[in-house]
DNA sequence: CTGTTAGCGCTTTCAG
DNA sequence: CTGAAAGCGCTAACAG
């Protein structure tokens, strides 16, 4: 009642629907349609007239009665352990940004690290909701995963926890190369003892990088002190611990190499703690580059992990394999850096 | 083909849908949508049996179809300026957290601070696929988000950028107080000349903790010199900045209060570059408590801002909103705490 | 090049 | 308490 129509007043309820357009266009919602596909098969006035009233009304398509009609959603899922992390943060950054420019929106899947969750968060992902979907560093194992794959829904790992099975999309940091240059430069610098952080056992990320680690110092003809690695959970506190397990041996290393940034920070306070300066009296280096390296004092000097990038290089596998485009290389592995900073210097004496 | 059917094979191609539920548990679809949104017009022995199904071939619902034919979408948009980020990640976690639990997605969306695609995003989130959003540290003005609010869209704000509007809903800390604590701590530690590197001017955070800091002032009878405070932007190098300037004065200040952890860890690095010890030539107290706080050394003394717990209110508050119920507090403000840790002390001398 | 017509999977009156 | 039927907004053949 009372259809003012003076100017700007849409002459229906609540938000534009397609239907709106096409009556506003004097043409049928087929067309809108077909526009708003960008389908070649639309007379280029025709297509300039529904644009214009499209943009009069900021109109912008359902995606949900899209995705029941055309089963593509315009959505993907994206599970990770964590989101409030130094490490995940910016992978779920360099993803989201890719989407957003593929004006795709992306739901959000946390799983806290808990297995069950992100089986059943997948599941639910995959009905109807998403078109595909990320998995960073998932829980699942192989056989799941596979599982996963033979049911015709498209995903990508990335930062695979294990071993990356193959067949299956996965973007990966280059470990062993980073773990290797990482250890050259305390080589070079003249350390001869360098004591290892490694990570949990059995993971990917752990085993690659002692393949660097020990490569390196093979190289230089020096065998390794099994007393020097020690594993450790990801974390500061089990990377102080096992700093003061190292820092305490009878022949103590003058340079710790962190598996993670978190741990080499570890390290960081262990020495803070018992007196030594750092790098004077031993050297710290750090993998990831996280955030955190460049925050602490001395500023960490860290391998380089293109977090942001591998985010990014997993959504565009993901469009490809949603696209049912021939994906040639399904494994793809970004290159690590060394990022020299202040926590490295040559060993005292 | 040769399908086995032993015993978990579904008698349908992809995935089940309400149909196929109603079928193999011999009743009608509408049955099995009351049972799967809890109708309370089910009889118990009927809910069990199709639950039973649904157990079985571990359905859910398709969202997008129950947007289209309800309404509502069981999602819910996020916008926030950065994803990766220490002071975002975790309300984001805890907004993800709380929606979880009733088992709504997110839609993810972060804006890089641009208020275009923070208005852009917006309006798209609005269109049918989400239910409500959670607006973190909106770039809109008011007058922008009152239009909003007046689409009947419904949103809550979360630790608004300006003076929260009354009318919308909207859950922000307690700068003041919070700002008051940290400089009654300095004072009791003895400090008299207090700087503050403040954050942005106009910013409500900004001007709020600047209330509280000179109401504390005031109480212990000092008047401030406004050569003690300056403004920055919140980033680290900023704040280093900010310190280098307070500490070139003709009479520094024995303590600097950084309006956030950044800022406050930008002290800490322009404290070590002067080659002044913290806390016993500076003392240092930042504003958050983000991870970062707790892994610099010394660790950081700061003002604990529950982020967390803001994302969960922010869910709370919208969850209200879009069933429609009263709520009664459209605005909350959740409680800061002071967390004392190494870089406080008494000044010199 | 454009319009007509089925549905996509689900919720929801409205009858029984 | 349960079923039948009408769409929700959109895409995708299929005709013209």
């Amino acid at each position: 009642m009372a259809q003012a129509d003076v100017k700007p007043e849409p002459p229906f309820r609540g938000r534009a629907t397609i239907r709106d357009i096409a009556d506003l266009a004097g043409v049928s919602i087929a067309t809108v349609s077909r526009v708003l596909n960008d389908r070649p098969d639309v007379a280029p006035e025709t297509r300039e007239t529904v644009m214009q009233v499209v943009r009069e009304h900021g109109f912008s398509t359902n995606r949900g009665a899209r995705g029941l009609s055309s089963g593509r959603t315009g959505m993907i899922g994206l599970t990770l352990p964590l989101v409030a992390d130094a490490y995940f943060g910016p992978m779920l950054s360099g993803a989201s940004e890719a989407l957003y420019e593929r004006d795709m929106r992306i739901v959000l899947a946390p799983t806290f690290h808990e297995h069950d969750r992100e089986v059943s968060l997948v599941e639910r992902l995959m009905r109807g909701t998403t078109d595909g979907a990320i998995l960073m560093l998932p829980e699942e194992s192989e056989a799941e995963l596979r599982t996963l794959q033979s049911q015709g829904f498209p995903f990508v790992v990335v930062d695979p926890r294990e071993p990356p099975p193959d067949g299956l999309a996965c973007v990966a940091a280059m470990h062993a190369a980073g773990a290797k240059l990482a250890t050259e430069h305390l080589l070079e610098l003249g350390h001869r003892r360098i004591g290892a952080i490694a990570g949990q056992p059995g993971w990917y990320a752990t085993e690659e990088r002692l393949l660097g680690f020990r490569a390196a110092l093979a190289a230089a003809g020096i065998l390794v002190d099994p007393d020097l690695i020690v594993y450790s959970d990801w974390r500061t506190p089990w990377g102080i611990r096992a700093a003061d397990q190292l820092l305490s041996l009878p022949d103590p290393p003058t340079a710790i190499f962190g598996f993670n940034d978190n741990v080499a920070i570890g390290a960081l306070h262990a020495a803070h703690k018992l007196g030594l300066s750092v790098p004077d009296d031993l050297s710290v280096v750090g993998f990831d580059d996280t955030a955190h390296a460049a925050i602490v004092i001395p500023q960490l000097t860290s391998v380089r992990q293109p977090l942001a990038e591998m985010g990014r290089m997993g959504v565009s596998l993901l469009m490809r394999l949603i696209e049912g485009r021939r994906v040639d290389a399904m494994r793809v592995e970004l290159s690590t850096k060394l990022v020299v900073r202040e926590s490295t210097a040559p060993p005292p004496r």
